[in-house]
Formats: structure tokens, C-alpha cells, sequence
RNA sequence: GGAGGCUUAGCUCAGCUGGUUAGAGCGCCUGCUUCACACGCAGGAGGUCACUGGUUCGAGUCCAGCAGUCUCCACCA
């Protein structure tokens, strides 16, 4: 059963074997238990078209690490994972796949065929990200993973719609609407990313109709003109005030237009005339509908001048600006152009300048949704971690304007309405109808958008779980206990889950919104495809191990923080893998027992590392539960390397080499003990070396894995606070004489005689061997009074005073100096605490234990002065 | 225009509810083939915690202001 272990830790060796042994056993899966509480977790789902990247594997890791450690405390704890459909992505990617393969466009296949050829894309691909996470270690519920359009979400989709359409909370309308002219679709608001970009101001002249002069606009986008129904000019701007209500002609179009005063106008911006576009510009569709001005879109789906453009017809919109203003300046109209830089909305899939236009749409009605989703934010029911993120959220969500569902795709959720051809009249049904709800008659007509992919997503907390069946797993896992995902999306995603989760299930859809940042480059930089800057993390997996790339993720940073990754840091981790592995070879070179437990009678060591370990397992379960990873897993990692390996290994060595068969076996019950516990600690960050080595160790017949047995609990009767004490003064010796040594170059090979000459003789006895094994003593004296300096190198620990027969290597001045050097040292030390003592105030008021710590501090440093005194007198002689 | 983050060792970053002699990784310097590990061991250099005030017995940590920097939201044609 035990294995030989190599000397380095390959985890690509043994990885996949790990994970699939867990899946075999279905360690993952999670059920309704109503011994246990829940926990649970709904992934982000990826999109199908997706390949892993940095923040995915950040994303997962975080909630890996969760999930494992939930269920290791107990929880039955459910990941429950899941791909999304992708509307635009995935629809844009099959088509071209089909231009470039078979010069075909969708509309040459027509819907039905062309969603087939897309449904077996997503067949074909749409697993990949999956197989990927699997490789992180990912520990999810895969026997429920769920897809944005398998039948439960489908259904759980045209619910929502039926009954938010019922309720008056969808409607379609003409509004002005985000449009991708490249995507052909619709957009909501949250979807258009704005971008600085430098353009003109071109001031153009409108000549009155009464031939008394001419208005002055100034605009950015001319190639909109001849969409303009009218001009506007502020109410009190005095330049004005006598045209308002007059006629000015449209030029090029020669359309006779009003002049309207409208508050919405600057005064003190361009020339104070602004031309009303109302087609095309979200805020002059505001001022024409005060003022009842016509509505001509000149700007067709494809982002060319239509019919209505007159003379530019079918020319692309920057085309026909450049016409345009050439058209003007012949007519002496273009009075000047500025450089004026400004923001463009562009389309967050394609890049594309996105075009405001008029459109029927379907919206859902936001306002009354909101305010629900506003009050378990601000209420606290649903919490932000870290807190700060709540007040981005409750800006967008007071400030949000109707969300615009509908898409010009294919792909996706098709909406659940039919327009009768008749009467007009729209049925919206969970059945498809047959006939219209209205008059009866059967000419109907569905339509033909979809509905926006996040629409989908933002039921995913519990549509995953059933819903809108009622069902046990609802029932039991819902609400979710944490969501985990970037700040990027929050807007996307997270508040649309939030409102729908309070408006279809009434409650919530989770307790805890932990919000990570971005990975970047090594300078900082997004990792993106155009740059090539991105770092494939399965690749890192592959060469330092998935737990190595876990490790660096969440190590040292903190949540909300962007980050930076460098290839180094996966290195140090995976270096800290391979101390691991190595510690671990040593504690069972040799060993002999099948079962770990504590001896009866434990050793000043022995006592110092479990006292050492079950503070640790007290902070870092507190760190876990409150969602600070980083500092969990660094402290993890500072327990392992420094207080385990560096030290506690070390202090074994003298039994585990030495001839007293009692003695072996208790410190290897104790290594074995302490290292099992590490493990569980470490294995939700570090899932397969801890389960590899576990699997290795004599350990617990129950749990036949790591991942399935119980987290640690601080146990008081662990607590050894005057061993630990005790021991740090052993250790301290030690460093001061491996210090002194390396000082004076004296090579470890060099064993010297060690006197120590200490009022706590117990406490340096019990050390014996680890000086001889760790400061290089030939042999330890230890002695309550001094013995005479001649010949002698020294050290001084407030504990102690060091002795090493090294007479070639004494200078007895430059001894001196140094003792003068420390005390001045010690001194400043002592000054300091007294300085803090002597102060009434602070004794008064800072917590007794504070003042008592500063107490300590001083006897310290008085009782280091004093043996560095006395060093200093014996050599004065 | 509004909101927020960041500014701590040469580099990248931790530092949770105020009390440490301010930490880590990498890098750097000096030793070491010590029988778990050179993906290592021991020792070391390196920081007025951006700046200015305030609160407090006590501030890297809280408050105000300021500078630099980044991000998000809104947007005047």
C-alpha cells in the first residue's frame, strides 16, 4: 500500500489519476441531507465557445477552494457547474466556420438548418472548457452540469418571460437602442464599451427659412443630418431667442425644419444650436419627443444611409460623412472644423462602433425590479466581498435604465411571442399558440429575435436547480451560499441575478458576492488575444502543476485586487510542492508505524509544533470563513516550510537517527500527526500533492481520501504555550550561534564546544541535541555561572550567554565592540518600552494584555543587557 | 462630471477588527555536496509604509486634505 516516492514530485504523473479516482468514487457529487447544512456554488458559467484563460482559472480555483473546504467542514457542499450559450459569440463563430468552409452566409442555410449546424458545434467544442477545469482540480458536481439552453433552462427562461410579460414588466417598444452593425443585433447599455477616440467638430451652416440668415450646429457626426427634424437652441440663450419657433431649411436634404428651445441645450457649448437627430441620438429622441418632431432613421441595420438619405442611399456612414462634408464646403456651409476628441460607444464583442438607433425592442421595465434588488444589497442580506463593491452596485442598479432583451440572432432563447396579423394583438404563452389570444384568428406570427444571453444566465442560480419545477434541490440549496466572479461583470451578471432571484423566487439568489480582480501580464497589461500577451494556464499546470498555478492565483493577493502573473511565482510554488513532497519522503523514510497517534509523553519539540499547528488551524479556518484566501494559504505555506521543515524536521533527526525505539516511534507518530493535518489544511488549495501524499501516509481507514476527510479543529488540550516559550528560546540560541558563526566564517563542519551558561537549565537541557545536531556543538556544557571568557567566542541571548572555545578566532577588542554594539541595540529596545511604560496614559487605558506584552518586551531586553554586561566585565578583567 | 482602487524592501505584492523590532516571493551578497529536498540549507544587506494634518495612551492600519497613478460609471451635439 505504501509507495516509494520519487525524489522530485512529478504532478504530471499523477494528476489525472487523482481526479479520476475522486470522480470514480463521486466525491463531488452533492445530495439533499438533511444531517447536513449546505453549501452551495454556481459557476459562472463559461461560454462554449470559450478556451480557459488566467481569470477563468482564478475564478475556479477561488471557488474550488471554497467548495472543498465547506466540505471538509462538513458541509454537503455543491459546485454546481455549467456553460452558456453565447449568443453573439457562439453564433458568430459557426458562421465563420461556414463562410470559410462552404462560402455560405446563414441566411443561404436558413434558421433551422443553421441552428442545427450550430447545435452540433457546441456538440462538437462546447465541452472543451469543461475538460479544462477538470484539469485544475476543479471539484464540481459534474453529473448536473447544465447548459443556458438545455430543456430545464429553456423552460425555466419562457417562465420568467410569461411571467414578467404578464405583469407588465416586459413590453415592447420603439426606443433608441444600441446597434452593432457588424453583429446586426440589438445591444443593452451594459454591453457598448465607450472609448476615447479623437474626431471633429464640424460647425455646419442651416440657412433660416425667411432668408434673414443662418444657424450655426456644430456636430460630430454629420452623416446624421439628414435625419435632422429640427434644431434646438437653450430658452434663454439671448443670441436666439427671436428664431425660436421660426423654420430653418435642412441643406442637402432642402427640408424645411423647426427651431426649437429645449433646456437640454448648452448654451456655452459649440455654437449653442444643437441639430436634432432624433433617430439616431438618445438624447435628441428626448427633445423630439417634447416637441413632436418628426423620426426619419437614415442609418439602415447594416450601418449604411437608407431611402431616406436621399442622394447618399447605400453608402456606409463613414463614407458619407466624408460626402457630406464635401458636399457642404462646395456649398459654403461648412463654416469651420475643430479637432474634438470624444467618446464612442463600441460593441464589447466586435469592437465596432456601435450606431444609437430607433428600434422596436423588447425591454424589461427595470425601476420596479430594482428596488427590491436595491434593499437586500443595502439591507445587508446580500453582502460584497470586499464591501466596497456593494456601492458600485447600488450606483448602477439606482441609476439603471430599462434593459433591452432582444437580439437580431438565431441563436438562443427564440421569444415567446406571437403578433397576430389581424388584430395586432401579442400573445405570449408558456405553450406555443396556436390561434391569438385575442380575436381567435390563426394568422399569427412569431417572433423572430432571441433573447439577450444574459437574460438566460441571470436565472442561473436556480434554474440550475430546477426551478420553475418545485424541487428538492431548490429547496435545499437555495439560496446559494456564494457567488464568485470578477468585477468586470457585476453588471452583466451579478445584479441581473440578483433581481431575478428576488423577483422569481422571492428570495435572493445568494448570501455572499466574492469579487476577484484581473490577471494580467507580467507588465501589468490585460492578457488579451491582440495583444498575444496571455498566458495559457493549462500550460502552466502542465510544466509546474495544477497546484503550483492554484497556488500562485490566490496567494499573496487579495480579493478585488487585480493582479499580475509571473512565471516565476508558479515556479516558487511549484518549488514549495516539491519541499512538500521532500518532507514528506522523510517522514516516512523509515517508518514503522501503521497508525498515527499523539504518544502519551510528548518532547519540549513535540509540544512546541502542535501548539504551533492548532494556532494555525484556529487562524487559518477564521481567514477561510472570511473569505481571505491569501493570507490563509500564505500562512499555510510559512507553517509548512519554515515551522515544520526548517525546524521541526530538523529537531526530529536526533530520535529518528538515534538507537531509542520509543522515541523513534513517537516522533514519527508526531511527524505523521502533524503532517496529516498540514495536508488538510493545504488540500483545498492544493488538492492533488496533498491527496498523492496522504494516500502514502498511514492515515484514517474511514476516509480513504484526503478531500472527504474533516477539516482540522483547534483542540485546547494541544495548547502548550510555556513549551512553546521554552522551545523559542532553545531556537533562538541556536540562531544566535549559527549567526556568530558564519560571522567569524567558521564552516558547519567545524563541530566546537558549546557552554551555555543560563539560569533555565531544564529548558537548555532539553535542547542538547539539537545543538550539537543544528549549531554544530561538539559537545554542550550547560552552567549556571560563566566560566572565564579566555579563549572564548560568545553570544548572548536574552536567555543565555554562549560559549565556544575558539581561541584563534577571539579578538578580544573587536568583542568588545560588538557586545557595545548589541547593547546600544538592546538598549534602544528598552528605552523604547520603558518610554511606553512610564507613560500613565498608556498603562491606564491599552488593554491589560497589551501592557503586559510591553512588560514582557522590557524584561527581555533588561535581561539581554544584563548578560551582555556581564560578558563584557568577565572580558574587561 | 461622479465613484472607487492603488502608492509599503531593487521588482511584484501581503499586512483581517489600530498595539510586530513592518513581512513574503523573486532578485542581490556570504558560506555550505549536513544521510527529505541545490526546485535545497544556514547567515546577511535592503524600508523615515507617497505627502500634510487630525483622532488616539498608541496609526502602515482610522479620519480629512493633497499629489501621482489606474479603473469603473455617466456624458455636451
Amino acid at each position: 500500500m505504501r509507495k516509494e516516492l520519487p525524489k522530485t514530485y512529478e504532478p504530471r504523473q499523477v494528476e489525472s489519476g487523482i481526479y479520476k479516482a475522486w470522480m470514480d468514487a463521486g466525491c463531488f457529487h452533492a445530495e439533499p441531507n438533511p444531517n447536513k447544512k449546505p453549501f452551495s456554488i454556481v459557476m459562472p458559467p463559461p461560454n462554449v465557445t470559450g478556451q480557459l484563460h488566467m481569470g477563468h482559472a482564478m475564478d475556479a480555483t477561488l471557488q474550488d477552494i471554497l467548495t472543498r473546504f465547506k466540505r471538509m467542514q462538513g458541509y454537503e457542499a455543491l459546485w454546481m457547474p455549467g456553460t452558456d450559450h453565447a449568443g453573439i459569440a457562439t453564433q458568430i463563430k459557426v458562421e465563420e466556420e461556414l463562410r470559410k468552409n462552404e462560402g455560405l452566409t446563414r441566411y443561404d442555410l436558413g434558421r433551422e438548418k443553421f441552428l442545427e449546424r450550430v447545435w452540433a458545434w457546441k456538440e462538437k467544442y462546447g465541452n472543451r472548457i469543461v475538460e479544462q477545469q477538470m484539469k485544475l482540480g476543479a471539484s464540481c458536481d459534474w453529473e448536473r452540469q447544465r447548459f443556458t439552453m438545455d430543456e430545464g433552462c429553456s423552460k425555466a427562461v419562457r417562465e420568467t418571460f410569461c411571467e414578467l410579460y404578464d405583469k407588465g414588466l416586459i413590453y415592447k417598444g420603439s426606443r433608441i437602442i444600441n446597434w452593432c452593425p457588424h453583429c446586426i443585433t440589438a445591444l443593452s447599455d451594459a454591453e457598448v464599451e465607450y472609448q476615447d477616440k479623437p474626431g471633429h467638430l464640424w460647425h455646419m451652416r442651416y440657412p433660416l427659412t425667411d432668408g434673414s440668415g443662418y444657424l450655426v450646429v456644430a456636430t460630430t457626426r454629420p452623416e446624421t443630418m439628414m435625419g435632422d427634424t429640427g434644431v434646438a437652441v437653450h430658452p434663454d440663450d439671448e443670441r436666439y431667442k427671436h428664431l425660436v419657433g421660426k423654420t430653418c431649411i435642412l441643406p442637402l436634404m432642402n427640408r424645411e425644419i423647426p427651431i426649437v428651445a429645449d433646456e437640454y441645450v448648452e448654451m456655452d457649448f459649440g455654437t449653442g444650436c444643437v441639430k436634432m437627430t432624433p433617430a439616431h441620438d438618445p438624447n435628441d429622441f428626448e427633445v423630439g419627443l417634447r416637441h413632436n418632431l418628426d423620426t426619419i432613421r437614415v442609418i439602415d441595420d447594416n450601418g449604411k444611409i437608407n431611402a431616406n438619405g436621399g442622394k447618399y442611399e447605400g453608402m456606409d456612414r463613414y463614407e458619407c460623412r466624408k460626402a457630406v462634408i464635401a458636399d457642404l464646403e462646395e456649398l459654403g456651409l461648412l463654416e469651420k472644423v475643430e479637432d474634438y476628441s470624444h467618446n464612442v460607444g463600441t460593441c464589447y464583442r466586435c469592437g465596432t462602433d456601435v450606431e444609437p438607433l430607433i428600434s422596436a425592442q423588447w425591454f424589461v421595465k427595470m425601476a420596479p425590479l430594482a428596488e427590491e434588488a436595491l434593499r437586500v444589497v443595502k439591507d445587508g442580506e446580500v453582502k460584497f466581498v470586499p464591501d466596497r463593491f456593494a456601492k458600485t452596485y447600488i450606483n448602477w442598479m439606482e441609476n439603471v435604465h430599462d434593459w433591452c432583451i432582444s437580439r437580431q440572432l438565431w441563436w438562443g432563447h427564440q421569444i415567446p411571442a406571437w403578433t397576430c396579423q389581424d388584430c395586432g394583438h401579442i400573445t405570449v404563452d408558456r405553450e406555443d399558440p396556436t390561434c391569438c389570444a385575442k380575436c381567435g384568428s390563426k394568422n399569427i406570427v412569431r417572433e423572430e429575435d432571441v433573447l439577450d444571453t444574459w437574460f438566460s444566465s441571470a436565472l442561473w442560480p436556480f434554474s440550475t436547480l430546477g426551478w420553475p419545477e418545485k424541487t428538492e434541490m431548490l429547496d435545499y440549496f437555495y439560496p446559494t451560499s456564494v457567488l464568485v466572479t470578477g468585477y468586470d461583470i457585476i453588471f452583466f451578471w451579478v445584479a441581473r441575478m440578483i433581481f431575478s432571484g428576488c423577483e422569481q423566487m422571492k428570495k435572493y439568489p445568494f448570501e455572499k458576492v466574492l469579487i476577484h480582480g484581473l490577471v494580467r501580464d507580467d507588465k501589468g497589461r490585460k492578457m488579451s488575444k491582440s495583444l498575444g500577451n496571455g498566458i495559457d494556464p493549462l500550460e502552466m499546470a502542465d510544466k509546474f502543476g495544477a497546484d503550483a498555478l492554484r497556488f500562485n492565483l490566490i496567494t499573496g493577493n487579495s480579493p478585488g485586487n487585480d493582479m499580475r502573473f509571473y512565471v516565476e511565482k508558479c515556479e516558487a510554488m511549484r518549488n514549495f510542492a516539491n519541499k512538500i513532497w521532500n518532507a514528506s519522503r522523510f517522514v516516512m523514510m523509515n517508518l514503522t508505524i501503521d497508525k498515527v497517534e499523539l504518544p502519551e509523553k510528548l518532547e519540549l519539540e513535540d509540544k512546541w509544533v502542535l501548539s504551533k499547528l492548532n494556532t494555525l488551524i484556529k487562524e487559518v479556518t477564521d481567514n477561510m470563513e472570511a473569505y481571505e484566501l491569501g493570507v490563509a494559504s500564505a500562512k499555510v505555506y510559512d507553517f509548512i516550510w519554515d515551522t515544520f521543515c526548517d525546524w521541526y524536521i530538523e529537531l526530529t533527526k536526533s530520535r529518528m537517527q538515534g538507537d531509542d525505539e520509543e522515541a523513534k516511534i513517537a516522533a514519527q507518530n508526531v511527524l505523521c500527526y502533524v503532517l496529516i493535518e498540514m495536508l488538510k489544511l493545504l488540500h483545498p488549495f492544493m488538492p492533488f500533492i496533498t491527496e498523492e501524499i496522504y494516500q502514502a501516509l498511514p492515515h484514517d481507514e474511514k476516509d480513504t481520501f484526503i478531500m472527504t476527510s474533516a477539516w482540522p479543529v483547534y483542540d485546547e488540550k494541544l495548547s502548550f504555550p510555556a513549551e512553546e516559550a521554552a522551545m523559542e528560546k532553545v531556537m533562538d540560541a541556536i540562531r544566535a550561534i549559527r549567526g556568530r558563526r558564519a560571522e567569524m566564517n567558521v564552516p558547519p563542519s567545524r563541530k566546537v564546544k558549546l557552554i551555555i551558561a543560563t539560569e533555565e537549565q531544564d529548558v537548555f537541557a532539553a535542547g542538547i541535541p539539537f545543538f550539537q545536531r543544528l549549531a554544530s556543538a561538539s559537545e554542550v556544557e550547560i552552567v549556571q555561572k560563566a566560566p572565564s571568557p579566555e579563549g572564548m567566542v560568545s553570544v548572548v541571548t536574552h536567555a543565555a550567554r554562549l560559549f565556544m572555545p575558539l581561541a584563534e578566532l577571539v579578538d578580544v577588542e573587536q568583542e568588545l565592540q560588538r557586545i557595545a554594539k548589541e547593547r546600544e541595540k538592546a538598549q534602544k529596545g528598552l528605552d523604547m518600552v520603558e518610554k511606553k511604560l512610564s507613560n500613565e496614559a498608556f498603562v491606564s487605558k491599552a488593554p491589560e494584555a497589551v501592557v503586559n506584552a510591553e512588560r514582557e518586551k522590557a524584561e527581555k531586553f533588561r535581561a539581554l543587557i544584563a548578560q551582555l554586561d556581564q560578558s563584557a566585565a568577565a572580558m574587561g578583567k
